[in-house]
Order: C-alpha cells, then sequence, then structure tokens
DNA sequence: GCGACAG
DNA sequence: ATCTTGTCGC
C-alpha cells in the first residue's frame, strides 16, 4: 500500500474499519472481575486521541441488562460516569463481579485489563495519512482567479456538504451547490477527515462535473497543521487533485502565541521552527484569530494571501461562511 | 504511562 | 459538529 493514487484513496475511504465495533468487541474482551480504561480501550484501538470518543461512546450506546460497559472505568481508578445511571449502580456491578472498591477507587494494578487482541484499525488509518501527507504538493502553480469554500453539517448520519462561491466586491453568496450522503464515521481528533472526505469529495466531483470548480477551494478544517501533516483539506487535495487552504478556527498542531494580536497580523504557526501556516486576525471585533495551513497545490504564503482575499466583515473567510451557514440550513430541512 | 487537541 | 434559553453588548 505504499504508493496511494486518488484511486486509492477512494478504496480506502469505501471501506473504513468501523471503529464503533471493534470498540465494543473489545469490551466485550474484558474479564469479570478485571476492569480496563478509556484510554486504554483507546489505545488499543491504535491512538490514544480516542480517548474522549471512547467516553462519549460509553456513555450513549444502546445499553442492555447484559452489558459490560460498567467495566471501564477512569485512568486514576475512579468510576466515572455509567450510561445506565448513578455511579453508585456502577459500583455495584462491579462489586458483583468480586471487585473492591476503596474510597471510590478500583485498584488498577490488582484488576486492570489491557491485553486486548485485534489489530488497531486505527493505526491503519494513521498510516494512510502519511503516505498521502507524502503526496501532498507545498508548490504554489499558477495564479488563482476563483476560489470557493466547503463545509460540512448533519443531521444524524446524514451528511450535507456545501459547495460556496461568493462575489470578491459584496462577499455575498453567487453560488452554491450541496451533496449529501451518509457517513458513520465518528469524529476523532486528528481523524476528521475519514468523516468528512467521502460527502466531500463526491461535492467536489458534482461540481466538477458541471465545470464551475474553481481554482482553489477552502476547507472548513486543517491543512498541513496536522500531526501527521495531512487534514482533511490535503486530503481533499490529493484525493481530488485539486488546490486547497485548510482554515480552523481552533489549532489543532503546532505553536503559535495568540495572544494581543492586532487587526491583521499574522503570526506563523511553527513545528520545530519552521513555519506550517499561520494565525490571523481578520477582523477588530474579534480578538481570536483563524488558522490557516496550505492544503495542496500550495505555498504557505500564497495560501495566507488567498485568505485576506476573501475575507469581509466576519471572522471566518466569506466561502467559508457561506457554506457553514447553508450547510447548516441544509441539514435542518 | 496517561491524556487530549480540527469539525 | 449537535443539543438548546436566555442573555450580554454593540
Amino acid at each position: 500500500m505504499r504508493n496511494l493514487s486518488p484511486e486509492g484513496i477512494r478504496r480506502e475511504l469505501m471501506n473504513l474499519p468501523d471503529i464503533s465495533r471493534a470498540l465494543w468487541e473489545r469490551v466485550h474482551e474484558i474479564p469479570p472481575g478485571r476492569v480496563s480504561t478509556y484510554g486504554t480501550l483507546a489505545t488499543a484501538l491504535g491512538d490514544p486521541v480516542a480517548t474522549r470518543w471512547v467516553g462519549f461512546e460509553l456513555l450513549n450506546h444502546l445499553h442492555s441488562s447484559d452489558c459490560p460497559c460498567f467495566r471501564v472505568v477512569r485512568a486514576t481508578g475512579q468510576l466515572g460516569r455509567y450510561c445506565q445511571g448513578s455511579q453508585d449502580e456502577k459500583m455495584a456491578c462491579l462489586q458483583a463481579d468480586g471487585i473492591d472498591i476503596v474510597n471510590q477507587r478500583v485498584d488498577l494494578q490488582l484488576h486492570g485489563y489491557a491485553e486486548f487482541s485485534g489489530s488497531p484499525p486505527l493505526q491503519h488509518l494513521k498510516s494512510i495519512q502519511e503516505i498521502v501527507r507524502s503526496h501532498a504538493s507545498l508548490v504554489d502553480e499558477n495564479s488563482v482567479q476563483t476560489i470557493a469554500g466547503v463545509d460540512v453539517s448533519y443531521h444524524g448520519n446524514i451528511a450535507f456538504a456545501c459547495y460556496a462561491e461568493t462575489n470578491s466586491e459584496t462577499g455575498e453568496l453567487s453560488w452554491s451547490h450541496v451533496a449529501t450522503r451518509p457517513s458513520s464515521f465518528p469524529y476523532i481528533t486528528s481523524y476528521l477527515a475519514y468523516r468528512e472526505l467521502p460527502v466531500l469529495i463526491q461535492l467536489v466531483e458534482e461540481v466538477r462535473a458541471i465545470r464551475k470548480l474553481a481554482d482553489a477551494v477552502m476547507v472548513d478544517g486543517a491543512g498541513i497543521a496536522h500531526p501527521r501533516g495531512c487534514g482533511v483539506a490535503t486530503m481533499l487535495g490529493v484525493a481530488c487533485d485539486l488546490r486547497t487552504i485548510g482554515i480552523t478556527k481552533k489549532l489543532l498542531h503546532g505553536s503559535v502565541q495568540t495572544t494581543k494580536m492586532s487587526c491583521g497580523e499574522i503570526r506563523p504557526i511553527l513545528q520545530h521552527d519552521s513555519p506550517i501556516g499561520a494565525a490571523l486576525r481578520p477582523n477588530p471585533r474579534t480578538a481570536r484569530p483563524i488558522f490557516v495551513s496550505p492544503g495542496h497545490r500550495i505555498h504557505c504564503e500564497q495560501a495566507i494571501e488567498q485568505v485576506d482575499r476573501v475575507l469581509g466583515r466576519r471572522r471566518l473567510p466569506d466561502p467559508i461562511y457561506w457554506a457553514d451557514r447553508l450547510s447548516r440550513e441544509t441539514a435542518k430541512s
């Protein structure tokens, strides 16, 4: 799998691992009388960043009387929350298992279980990101004339992706297109692309088919300012051979000082002393900057320049603002 | 070793 | 991202 062409990426996306099923297989693997932690389960899935999602999933799943979810506790040994009700009920289940609970805690040295079987699915997804990153180009090509924005909203498991083009004079919406498709992959930090890429690729291809695709597309998500240098914007760019720019409201990766920024100020996001993007304070109404990073086929400076070009009166660049607004409205109705 | 950070 | 009432401020 060393070579991952755009077609290869699509094939991988059509065959994504079922993370939820993988989690529950492991939860059921915990023997009676033993417990595991949210973090240990996430690590068994391939990445500790999934800890938050593991907690969410255990709190929100379809519970049944014989469900072993009470065997998952916090890393401190504290019981943590129980989907079925109070912590006391969780404690009662654990005690029925023969576990002693001292000071509201389980002794993990004694009862901790971490010997999970099965291959970690997130590790495979990580390696895809690393390969896609190696295909990303940070070289700016011909000049950008038209620019668009894309964003995704959800109604349950249905994803609504919107493509928006704006009038550069007024900042108002000039053209838009929406694509819809079910998405079951959960949101896990740094794996956003696996949740959003299927709809986004469909969206881009539909717009491309009617020859309406702009020279560059801004994505509501990171570009190369990502733990593996491969955020949604980068992945979408490589998958569709499209010039993309990543825009986020919060910093995902890299370091930059964001206090006391003056209006219009630009500060580089650094990773090992080299720039991978920039924080940019868009207007005087908010002190909070936005974070820009190249997605694909664009250089850092050009990415910032393009964002600057379509910055209106809102915090987000106009095309992203409209894509966000329209996709949300479409998802609601 | 554990935890956690885009949308 | 989504669930949601009122509320603070220009």
